[in-house]
RNA sequence: GCCCCCAUCGUCUAGUGGCCCAGGACGAAGCCCUCUCAAGGCUUAAACCGGGAUUCGAAUUCCCGUGGGGGCACCA
């Protein structure tokens, strides 16, 4: 069977941080384009310039490419459907204002907003639906034309029908039947000359071909909207597919602010910069948000070439969903355990010298195999295995004190095992072990006192990779000078 | 207020009229393994929002409620 390959984009305004739902809908958007053999294609929407903020659109092509979401077409790729910024699009949006006025479906409006405000104070006053009046819809052509040539500012509107139903088609939704006298006469050219989001992303998406529109489920309201204004043009319509927006954890309205820093204090978040910096992997926030709207049956954890031999539109959720960020620590988890020593080893590294740890990469190497199960976020390995490229390590004394025990006998153990573990050839962890195993045996106290101690004097935690595989790879000679300062420090107490 | 969308375990979901006394995953609980912490293995609890209708038969179709979400800008 032979698919056609599909055109989608993802087309975020650069006017803040880019966070999880531009993420999903640019995995879905990856997802089809690369399983139907097609393009993915970034577009800035960056109409809006007041509420442009410097570096965002940077960030968006950062995360996505963090993401392993690489775009066929973009601003600072190029693509044969360029400009791929909307600003860098003007004399486009104005030629298409122009081809519908001249159909007659759209028309100048020179109300100002100050009227428009009035008139919507009064309307609601009454309990009507704020709408356009329709002042401008019943201005002659000639009369319009006029006052542009007199200077006028002005707006170009959509001419809504005023009776009827438009019935627009989503892929997931079905049928959505709106009434024509609840569509409002939107702006579609502002006084500025730039489009609004309505006839900017109608024109982009039918002059860059795009096939699939996928999008947030805000637009369901201005869908009927779009669908006919690609009517207007006389255009055919891609496949539009809006998906379920996020949920706050507690599955009760979208995320605020409030629970954007709530996520924050519990070392979550929902911006990708964040993720990034708390830890997270792009293949663990991906196969996590991809769930979040996408049913997958079995074999639920999949790398982003899994996904794309497994995607489809059909399977994709219609529903809101509430955020888990339980689950996240569970997809990341489980891919960092999925990873190879070497990848694993080198995306570890920069959070050691981050440190200011010298990091030898042979010692990386034979750690990352110990750490791996232990890592929840790649930077827990820090709190894991910081102690491995540390000259010395600084004990807790309480830590040092076996359970039961006081300070004088948890230093006779530490001497003990000191006696032990010198009198080894080599401090690899099949010599070291039975030696001590055995001395645990005769001496009537238990594994966690002794190997306790042993922990907190060599690794300087309570918690710590498997002890012996650790000793072996400090090594014989930093494993006694640490026991040795540890049985000064039990001395001491 | 008006319009639109959604509705299966706490959460994400499978389910497209009989295979479902509803399957998987996260989380929870218990057990096993165990030098700490994990990981792993096994087990358990946990859901079809309510009411009508269609049908021999409904989680699945249709209505009506209810609940939740989104939208009603010269923002996207």
């Amino acid at each position: 069977m032979s698919i056609k390959p599909a055109r989608t984009r993802i087309a975020p305004s650069p006017t803040g941080h880019m966070h999880l739902g531009t993420a999903r809908t640019a995995l879905y958007d990856y997802l089809l384009a690369k399983k139907t053999g097609g393009q993915f294609i970034l577009r800035i929407e960056d109409t809006d310039i007041k509420r442009t903020v410097p570096g965002a659109e940077q960030e968006i092509m950062d995360g996505l490419r963090w993401l392993g979401l690489e775009y066929d077409e973009g601003p600072d790729v190029g693509g044969a459907y360029g400009p791929y910024r909307q600003t860098e699009r003007r004399e486009i949006y104005q030629h298409h204002a122009k081809i519908l006025i001249d159909n007659k479906s759209a028309y100048p409006c020179f109300c100002t907003p100050d009227k428009l405000e009035k008139t919507r104070q009064e309307q609601m006053k009454r309990k009507e639906n704020p709408h356009y009046d329709g002042a401008c819809r019943v201005l002659t052509p000639e009369d319009a034309a006029k006052r542009i040539a007199n200077g006028e500012t002005y707006t170009v509107r959509f001419k809504t029908p005023k009776e009827g139903v438009t019935i627009a088609h989503d892929h997931l939704r079905g049928d959505i039947a709106t009434e024509n006298n609840q569509l409002n006469d939107y702006v579609l050219l502002k006084s500025d000359g730039l489009p609004t989001y309505h006839l900017a992303a109608i024109v982009d998406d039918h002059e860059m071909q795009i096939t699939h529109v996928l999008r947030g489920s805000e637009w369901l309201g201005t869908f009927p909207l779009h669908v006919n204004i690609v009517r207007a043009f006389g255009w055919e319509e891609p496949i539009w597919i809006h998906l379920s927006v996020f949920l706050k954890p507690s599955g009760k309205g979208k995320m605020s602010k409030r629970e954007t820093a709530q996520a924050m204090k519990d070392g979550y978040s929902i911006f990708i910069k964040d993720m990034q910096e708390l830890g997270f992997t792009p293949e663990g926030v991906m196969n996590w948000s991809a769930l979040m709207g996408w049913g997958v049956a079995e074999d639920d954890v999949m790398t982003i070439d899994q996904m794309v031999e497994r995607f489809s539109i059909d399977g994709l959720t219609p529903s809101p969903a509430a955020i888990n960020f339980q689950k996240l620590d569970h997809f990341n988890a489980t891919h960092i355990r999925l990873f190879t020593t070497e990848d694993l080893a080198a995306r570890l590294k920069p959070y050691f010298t981050c440190e200011g740890l010298n990091v030898n990469d042979n010692v990386l190497l034979k750690i990352v195999p110990l750490l791996r199960e232990r890592l929840v976020t790649l930077d827990d390995c820090l709190a894991f295995g910081s102690f491995f490229f540390r000259e010395d390590v600084t004990p807790n004394p309480e830590d040092l004190v076996a359970k039961g025990l006081d300070a004088a006998q948890s230093a006779e153990i530490a001497r003990r095992a000191y006696q032990i573990l010198a009198a080894q050839p080599d401090i690899s962890h099949e010599r070291c072990e039975p030696p001590l195993r055995a001395y645990v045996e005769e001496s009537g106290l238990n594994v966690n006192q002794v190997f306790g101690i042993l922990r907190a004097a060599i690794t300087g935690q309570k918690v710590s990779p498997p002890l012996f595989e650790s000793m072996e790879i400090i090594g014989r000679e930093k494993c006694l000078q640490r026991l040795e300062s540890a049985i000064r420090i039990l001395e001491k107490i």
